[in-house]
DNA sequence: TTTTTATATGAGTTTTTGATCATGTTTTCA
DNA sequence: TGAAAACATGATCAAAAACTCATATAAAAA
């Protein structure tokens, strides 16, 4: 099988490459919700979580779905938190392998 | 053990998000190699290979090592490969949900 | 010691991303 | 029907990222 276009990974990973859409999917995580509700938990401006849900939405982490006035958002697919721990590991270990060069 | 900060995981992805950055690491996975082998493979500029070398090591990915004139590039932490073919995985499913969202 | 090879970087430009304000749209409910 | 709640978006600005050209630096070889 080809790989996976390089354009199209960097795609996805530009949409999880920022602080509030990290803050953003661990919300999720912790339990599906709306913006109305996510928008006040990380303190967020409405029109600006607005538009870093839309990013989510069309790079296909999360789906949308209409509950009366509100749009509840899930995740797609779970494997998003396995890459997002991962990055926290290297995070981890990278620092470490830092502090190594420091005992030196 | 408390999660690595939002800040620093995005900062870890944002040096991946970059097709230009994936191919080059797909180069490295190959085998491990210098800019003045990358560059003309990918056909990219020597500033801007140079620059996006620079990322790439200061955000703890890859390790520089001189040889002469040369600097060898090779990888920190092979989970880097993990993260890049999970994101790989998620563009293919992602994908497939789209199609399957067509055929309905 | 001059040349050559590989890499780095200052300066300038263009492109992309992010934030904010004001306003618009959609849905529900009084 | 009209107010209220949740969300979307046009317009604008600022900041960051990416690219390029020219030039600088570092190491090796002639």
């Amino acid at each position: 099988m080809p790989a996976i276009s390089a354009k199209l990974r960097a795609d996805i990973l530009s949409a999880l490459a920022h602080p509030n859409r990290i803050r953003i999917l661990e919300a999720i995580r912790r339990s599906p919700a709306c913006s109305c509700e996510i928008g006040p938990e990380l303190n967020l401006e409405q029109s600006n979580l607005s538009r870093h849900m839309k990013i989510l939405v069309n790079s296909g982490i999360l789906i949308p779905q209409r509950d009366g006035v509100r749009i509840n958002y899930s995740i797609a697919d779970d494997e998003i938190y396995k890459l997002l721990d991962l990055a926290g590991e290297l995070v981890r270990k990278s620092a470490e392998r830092s502090i190594q060069e420091v005992e030196i």
